[in-house]
DNA sequence: TCAGTTATGTACTGTTTCGTTAAATTGTCA
DNA sequence: TGACAATTTAACGAAACAGTACATAACTGA
């Protein structure tokens, strides 16, 4: 009986009604694909795994993006485009210089503690000596607006005479960046070998003082 | 001819004469497998890639180390050894605070920056969320050193007067350490991005002083 | 409405990779 | 000298995994 009745099912399959969406599926693959690259790392997700977790079939992700490779490419550019317009937003030009650098840099501390996934991608993406990143042009164009805007805050503040000459925009971005990445980045080790002072509730705001404490004695005169 | 002598030499296999040297086998393949490690990430090391590159087979490995997690777990214990060991040279008591700071942190910079693989590492165990480091206990002893060596400073600064206070050691050296892992860790996204003006031999000297400026300028009175 | 194209589902294949087995040989130390 | 530890070699097994073949449903535009 359970047999006979399995045979039939099985005969006349009954494939569900679907929609046609090729966008929302894209997009659900990349998101899924995202989450899942960024927790185990490239070599470490599967594609099964990834596959279960969306809303689509394994085959829709070898449809729409070839390959392991090809998906985990468009999983970088999108992560790297996503955040980058995420920075846009922040307006300093009204502000005096010592405080639009104060902003962008708690800004920017806090946008990476928002963000762990697009840090994490940027870890593997090191880890494998950025062999993606290297053929992706379109990335390197987003960044370079985040050195202007250091730039025009510099320029202003030595204009006013509260900045020390001698530092570089891009400089001061290594410095920004190295903080505000390494408070996501090394979170676990760190708190494992020192306690989660720095990084519990209290921890973090406070860090987020800090840093930016560290950026404008760094940069500012006297 | 050549059919003939193969089968003969088939059967009596002559095998090498061997020493035994169970520490240089365990500590050949420990060597081989950080490297394999560190290029290639947890998942993406191969055991067979490991065993070829090593003097003995891959039989031994799992002889000595049980399976691959094994094998990564020893790898990490050693590499934290070898690396805080690696610290402890420096004598810093007779210096000056300020002087005593800004050797550390030069110091730390150059140390990372001539132990990738170590930050490779570090950078994989963050990644597999502390999973190892987590149980771990012989490195946590390691690190809190660390702290001392710089409280013992810190405070020496704040008796000479040369110290702000309100600065505690863990944030002075989760600066020091950030600032000197991100230098290594990011390298190659950071090159890409902007060019590499702070990571060619000239921009390294320079980032490196800069570095301890900052560090300097976030904990020195005026 | 129908032909051609795009999108999707199901089941499968071939390979890679971890880990093991087996049996022999050599070194070491009490 | 005998027991045990270390090592070699070669091949195998099973599971995990990336990728594919094939069929079919939905859409589009003429």
């Amino acid at each position: 009986m359970e047999s006979q009745q399995q045979a039939e099912t099985g005969k006349n399959i009954q494939r569900q009604r679907w929609k046609q969406d090729p966008e929302g599926v894209r997009a659900n693959i990349l998101e899924v694909a995202l989450k899942e690259f960024a927790d185990r790392g490239l070599s470490g997700a599967r594609m099964d795994e990834i596959a279960a977790k969306t809303r689509t079939s394994k085959r829709m992700i070898y449809y729409y993006f070839g390959d392991k490779d090809g998906l985990y490419r468009k999983v970088l550019e999108q992560t790297y485009r996503e955040v980058r317009t995420g920075e846009k937003e922040l307006m300093l030009d009204h502000l005096a210089p010592k405080e639009a650098l104060r902003r962008l840099t708690e800004f920017t501390f806090d946008h990476h503690s928002k963000n762990p996934d697009f840090i994490r991608i940027v870890m593997i993406e090191n880890i494998h000596h950025g062999e993606y990143l290297k053929h992706s042009d379109l990335i390197r164009g987003l960044n370079q607006e985040a050195i202007s805007r250091i730039e025009a805050i510099y320029d202003k503040g030595l204009d006013q005479g509260v900045f020390r000459s001698g530092c570089s925009p891009l400089a001061i971005h290594w410095l920004i960046s190295a903080l505000s990445f390494f408070n996501v980045s090394n979170r676990v080790t760190f708190s494992l070998l020192f306690g989660d002072a720095l990084h519990n509730r209290e921890g973090q705001l406070d860090l987020r003082s800090q840093v930016a404490d560290a950026v404008l004695k760094f940069v500012a005169l006297e």
